[in-house]
RNA sequence: GUGGAUAUAGCUCAGUUGGUUAGAGCGCCAGGUUGUGGCCCUGGAGGUCAUGGGUUCGACUCCCAUUAUUCACCCCA
């Protein structure tokens, strides 16, 4: 090693991938681009930088001691911290360019400067969709969203997950039927807890609120109303709350429930649950979480909902939206910790060429045939041993490999060998194009 | 922001009450095999033991500081 270099690092918090997790991350990310857009959502790429104002606009608290903030000359400027506040601007500066409902997704990296931990980042990437309804917004919107995680994280390979759905109108109602309205806030962060520290440490916690015990029971009975999601509709309509907030979310929610079976998500990936409630205040109706059953201490893997005013901080035009966020770098850290992706390719190449002869020609050519066919071709034109450009092959896997010496070239064939089984033969570049195909 | 933990080879980690030349496995390179990778065998490269200071005849080992990393809390994806 030599004195003067410099040691190279990265920052704690920013991710940089090896090949091999890179192409396992990108396959993931096409998987979820692709069913948002199943759904025929709009793409949208914001600045990664923001003027402060704009992007502090309603911050406060939390956000504003971890954002990355700057000046470049006289400019303060900010780091987006997520997807949400870009798309109010965004949608507050095009008002009169868009059609609404106006229907997007946006996947891209967004920057918190707070302490790393497992699976909590610096910098990572969201995966947002949103619906922006001009002024009103159906409430079917609600049930759609269900159907596009239900899309997602099948197509992401995984059956067994539970949309978990609650409605802050249910809640807010609620509370003020306990004269509780004033605490709502801090409540809804306590009892979003339960499934981390369990019933009793919210217990205490709720106390520590300052409310009586008994205040504090009620809550507890009340958001582990459990059943299958009929029989849940039905006891919170036979609380008999009379709380407009109340009625208002519980009939919301039987709508919602409608359309999501109307859209063709299964009773068994969906059910309602009174617990989750959300940290984030800007929620006004419906909320979502998703959880893997299998993997509950992996918390929720899709979160998001309904929101009255998405831009009110831009502009005076009412802009009621409803919206979920994938924590795609989370989501990617969890699952392989926990083995459930793997890499198993450094290279996007299907076949890789490895010519002996010393004119690349008939190698070049035969590597035009297969890309014209689609199929990813590498040619290793090293002019090194078979055996060395072999062990290439192997450590980046690709599962082809395609040798071409003077014995192939006469005859107008090349030998095909599969990487994985070992089985190799010799026969013509059509035969290779269907087999690969 | 609060409270813990750790820092030895590219990676994961050993390293005895403080003792002279700091090891292993994996990975990497070369050879065994000049038209064939993975398995096996042989050999090789690769370390200012995070940095600075202190204690000591002697420090990877003990002490202090700094820096970095990491885990949990807060909050959140």
């Amino acid at each position: 090693m030599s004195e003067n270099k410099i040691k190279p690092r990265t920052l704690a918090g920013f991710v940089e991938l090896l090949p091999k997790d890179q192409i396992l991350f990108n396959d993931m990310y096409d998987k979820i681009r692709a069913s948002y857009e199943k759904f025929g959502f709009a793409p949208l790429d914001t600045p990664i930088l923001e003027y402060s104002e704009v992007l502090l606009a309603k911050a406060g608290g939390e956000t504003e001691k971890q954002i990355y903030r700057f000046n470049k000359g006289d400019t303060d400027i900010s780091m987006r911290f997520d997807l949400t506040v870009p798309l109010a601007k965004y949608v507050a500066m095009h008002q009169g360019e868009l059609a609404f409902p106006f229907r997007r997704y946006q996947i891209g990296k967004v920057f918190r400067g707070e302490r790393t931990q497992k699976g909590r980042f610096r910098e990572f990437y969201q995966c947002d969709i949103d619906v922006i309804g001009d002024e009103t917004l159906p409430l079917m919107t609600d049930a759609e969203i269900p159907a596009i995680i239900y899309e997602t994280f099948t197509s992401l390979g995984f059956s067994d997950f539970t949309i978990r759905i609650n409605n802050r109108k249910v809640l807010n109602g609620f509370f003020e039927s306990l004269e509780l309205t004033e605490k709502a806030a801090d409540v809804l962060r306590v009892i979003d807890k339960i499934d981390k520290i369990g019933r009793d440490a919210v217990k205490e916690e709720l106390i520590k609120l300052e409310m009586e015990a008994i205040v504090a029971d009620k809550i507890l009975e009340f958001i582990e109303i459990k059943g299958a999601t009929d029989e849940v509709i039905e006891a919170l309509t036979n609380l008999n709350i009379d709380k407009g907030a109340f009625v208002t979310g519980v009939n919301e929610l039987k709508e919602v429930v409608k359309g999501i079976r109307g859209f063709g998500v299964p009773d068994s990936n969906f059910r309602i649950d009174l617990t989750i409630a959300r940290g984030l205040d800007y929620y006004t109706g419906t909320v979502y979480e998703t959880i893997l059953n299998e993997y509950p201490s992996m918390g929720s893997v899709c979160s998001g909902g309904r929101y009255d005013n998405l831009a009110e901080f831009y502009t005076n035009k009412k802009l009621p939206g409803v919206g979920i966020s994938i924590g795609l770098s989370r989501l990617f850290y969890k699952l392989q910790e926990a083995g459930i992706i793997e890499a198993s390719k450094a290279t996007t190449a299907d076949v890789m060429i490895l010519p002996m002869n010393e004119d690349l020609t008939y190698a070049l050519n035969t590597a035009k045939v297969l890309r014209e066919a689609n199929i990813n071709t590498e040619v290793n034109y090293s002019k090194k041993s078979v055996k060395s450009m072999m062990n290439y092959a192997n450590r980046i896997k690709v599962p082809y490999v395609i040798i071409i010496g003077e014995d192939e070239e006469k005859e107008n064939k090349v030998t095909i060998k599969n990487m994985t089984t070992g089985e190799q033969t010799t026969t013509n570049i059509n035969d290779v194009v269907k087999m690969l195909k």
